[in-house]
RNA sequence: GCCGCGUUGGUCAAUCGGCUAAGACGCCUCCCUUUCACGGAGGAAUGACGGGUUCGACUCCCGUACGUGGUACCA
C-alpha cells in the first residue's frame, strides 16, 4: 500500500509573491490533487532579519485568488500545528544535537568576522569563493579542531555558536529528480552548512528536512534554485535515520526574463510594464507599490492556466484548461527540464480567450467596478447588453470601460479631424434633418434607426461613406467599437440627439 | 574560478531513431467589416557547433560553445 500523497509550498514571507512562486505552488497542488493527496501550505520564517509585514496575509490571499486553498496551513491548522516555523523553533535543537552526538555535525563558533578574514585570506582567482568545507575546518575554531571538551566548556561560557553539518569526503550523492532523472554530486564540492543558526533558529536546510519528515511530505517540489543544496538535504534524511520516508525530489524549471538573460525579478516587470507579482503587493517599509496580475484585470482561472502551460505540456495541442482538467492531466514527468521565458503577449491572449467563455451574466460582476471606479452609474441589465457589444474586443478587464466607455457617458471627441476633414453643409443638413426625424421610429431597435438613417441619406443624396464614420465619431469619440446604430440604441433618443447636436456646433 | 542544470523558429513548444520537424503567441499579406476588434485564408521564420554510434539522428554518446542556477548564521 502507497502512502498518501502530500506536498507542501514552503515561502518565506519577505515579500510579493511573483509568478515563478506561484507557479511552484500550482504544480505542488495539482500534483497533490492528481493524486487525491493534501496540499500544505508552510511558512518558513526563520530568518526574522527579513520578515516583511503583511506579506504572510498576502500569501493566504495569493493563494485565495488563485483558487489553490492548502489543505493545512498556519490559518487553517491541521494534524501537525504549528506550520509556522518560527513557532517549532524548539523542535529543531534536538535534530542538529541528535546530528552532533552521531558525529555527523559540529559545533563552530567562529565569529562572522572570523569567517570573513577565512574568506579574504584563502580567496585566489582559481577559487574566488572558498567555502567552509573538509579542507579547511580544522583550522577553524569548531568542537572538532578543539575537541568536544573545550566546546562545550565554550557553550556553558556562553560563547555563541552554530551547528553545522560535517560533510563526508570523498562521496557521491545520487537521487533521482522526477523531472531531471539521476542527478549526481560530490561532496568534496560542498561546504559544511549551517544548520542550526546562533540565535537558536534552523536554516532552511535543516528545516525542510525535519518539517518534511514530521509533516510526512512524500513529494517535495522546489524550484530549481534548490538543487545544488539537494546533496546536503539527502545526507540529512541518512543521517536523521529517516532515509526509507525521504520525499521524492523535483526541481521546477525557471521563469526567465523575457528579453536579456536571468530569473525574471520585480524590476523586469516595472521595466517592461507587466506584471510580475499575483496580486499588488506594497512594501510596508518602502512604501512602494508593485502591480499584481489580478489588479491588472487578468482572471484567476486564466492565471493559473497561463502558470501552467510555462513548463508543461500534456502532449496535445490543447492549451485551454480548467483546474480541473489541469488536475486530471497534469504529469509532473512531463516538466520541462529548461528554464522558459515569460511572454507576456501570450499571458493576454490567455486572458482575452477566458474572457470570451465567460456569458456575459458572469462578466458582470468583475466588471461593474471597473464601471464604477470611473465615476459611472449602469444597472445589471444595462451592463450585461454592453458586455455581449464589446467583450470580443476586451484582453483585459479595464478594457470594459476603454471600449464601452460611451455607452454610459458623454465621450469627448478625440478624433474631431474624421469629421471635418470633408465636412460641408449638405452632411451637415443630413444631421440635421435625421436627428429632428427621429422622433418618427416607432421601435427602437438597432434594425429601425439604421433603415431610417439610409432613408434620409439616399434622399439626400449621400453614401455610406460620407457620413457613416462621422456618425461613429459622434457617438464614441473615435475609430472604434461595435456597430453605430446598436450604440444608438443602447444610449437613447436623447442622447442621441445630444451627441449629434453638440458634435455639429 | 569551481560545481549543477539546460539548449527545436523572436517566444511557448510537439517529437521519445524514420521529418517533407505539429500547434499556439507575436509579425506580414489578403478576405470579412465603409470604424476598431473578432473571425476566416495564406505567408515568413526553427533542430547551437564539432565528432561519434546507427541502414537511418532533432532524437543516443562524447567534446566545445552559449545560457542559467549555486557557491551566506537568505530562503
Amino acid at each position: 500500500m502507497t502512502k498518501k500523497v502530500r506536498v507542501r509550498f514552503a515561502p518565506s514571507p519577505t515579500g510579493g509573491l511573483h509568478l515563478g512562486g506561484v507557479r511552484t505552488v500550482l504544480y505542488n497542488y495539482l500534483f497533490a490533487k492528481h493524486h487525491g493527496g493534501d496540499f500544505v501550505l508552510r511558512i518558513e520564517d526563520t530568518d526574522q532579519t527579513r520578515y516583511v509585514e503583511g506579506a504572510e496575509q498576502y500569501i493566504y490571499d495569493c493563494l485565495s485568488w488563485c483558487g489553490l486553498e492548502p489543505d493545512e496551513s498556519p490559518l487553517k491548522g491541521g494534524p501537525h500545528v504549528p506550520y509556522r516555523q518560527s513557532e517549532r523553533k524548539a523542535m529543531y535543537y534536538q535534530y542538529a544535537k541528535q546530528l552532533v552526538d552521531a558525529g555527523y555535525a559540529y559545533y563552530a563558533f567562529d565569529t562572522p568576522e572570523e569567517l570573513d578574514a577565512m574568506r579574504a585570506n584563502l580567496k585566489t582567482e582559481a577559487n574566488p569563493t572558498p567555502q567552509y568545507d573538509g579542507k579547511i575546518r580544522m583550522q577553524m575554531r569548531n568542537s572538532l579542531a578543539l575537541g568536544m571538551e573545550e566546546a562545550q566548556r565554550l557553550i556553558d561560557a556562553g560563547t555563541p555558536y552554530v551547528i553545522r553539518i560535517k560533510m563526508p569526503q570523498n562521496e557521491q550523492v545520487v537521487f533521482t529528480d522526477m523531472i531531471r532523472g539521476e542527478v549526481h554530486f560530490d561532496t568534496n564540492l560542498v561546504d559544511d552548512k549551517v544548520l542550526l543558526k546562533a540565535d537558536g533558529m534552523p536554516t532552511y536546510h535543516l528545516a525542510v528536512v525535519v518539517d518534511d519528515y514530521l509533516m510526512q511530505i512524500t513529494h517535495a517540489f522546489r524550484g530549481e534554485e534548490w538543487l545544488q543544496s539537494a546533496p546536503v538535504h539527502i545526507l540529512l534524511w541518512q543521517y536523521l535515520g529517516w532515509g526509507d520516508a525521504m520525499p521524492q525530489w523535483a526541481h521546477l524549471p525557471l521563469i526567465l526574463k523575457p528579453d536579456g538573460h536571468g530569473k525574471l525579478s520585480k524590476r523586469d516587470g516595472e521595466r517592461l510594464g507587466f506584471p510580475v507579482f499575483a496580486m499588488n503587493w506594497k512594501d510596508p517599509k518602502t512604501g512602494e507599490e508593485t502591480q499584481g496580475f489580478r489588479e491588472r484585470g487578468f482572471l484567476p482561472e486564466a492565471f493559473i492556466n497561463i502558470l501552467a502551460m510555462l513548463g508543461w505540456n500534456d502532449g496535445t495541442e490543447q492549451e485551454i484548461f480548467t483546474k480541473e482538467e489541469l488536475i486530471a492531466k497534469f504529469d509532473i514527468g512531463r516538466v520541462h527540464k529548461g528554464g522558459a521565458k515569460f511572454d507576456y503577449e501570450k499571458a493576454k491572449w490567455y486572458n482575452h480567450q477566458y474572457i470570451q467563455r465567460k456569458t456575459d451574466a458572469e462578466l458582470i460582476p468583475l466588471v461593474k467596478p471597473y464601471i464604477i471606479a470611473q465615476g459611472a452609474t449602469t444597472d445589471d441589465a444595462y451592463l450585461e447588453k454592453v458586455i455581449a457589444l464589446i467583450k470580443e474586443r476586451c484582453t483585459l478587464l479595464p478594457d470594459f470601460w476603454e471600449q464601452g466607455h460611451f455607452f454610459f457617458t458623454t465621450p469627448e471627441i478625440k478624433e474631431l479631424a474624421a469629421i471635418t476633414d470633408k465636412w460641408n453643409e449638405q452632411k451637415k443638413t443630413f444631421f440635421e434633418s435625421w436627428a429632428a426625424g427621429l422622433d418618427g421610429i416607432t421601435n427602437w431597435t438597432h434594425e429601425a434607426i439604421e433603415a431610417s438613417f439610409n432613408e434620409v441619406m439616399a434622399a439626400q443624396g449621400l453614401k455610406k461613406g460620407d457620413v457613416l464614420l462621422p456618425l461613429r465619431i459622434m457617438l464614441v469619440g473615435g475609430k472604434y467599437g461595435p456597430g453605430v446604430f446598436q450604440i444608438a440604441e443602447m444610449v437613447g433618443i436623447e442622447e442621441l440627439r445630444t451627441r449629434i447636436q453638440s458634435a455639429i456646433n
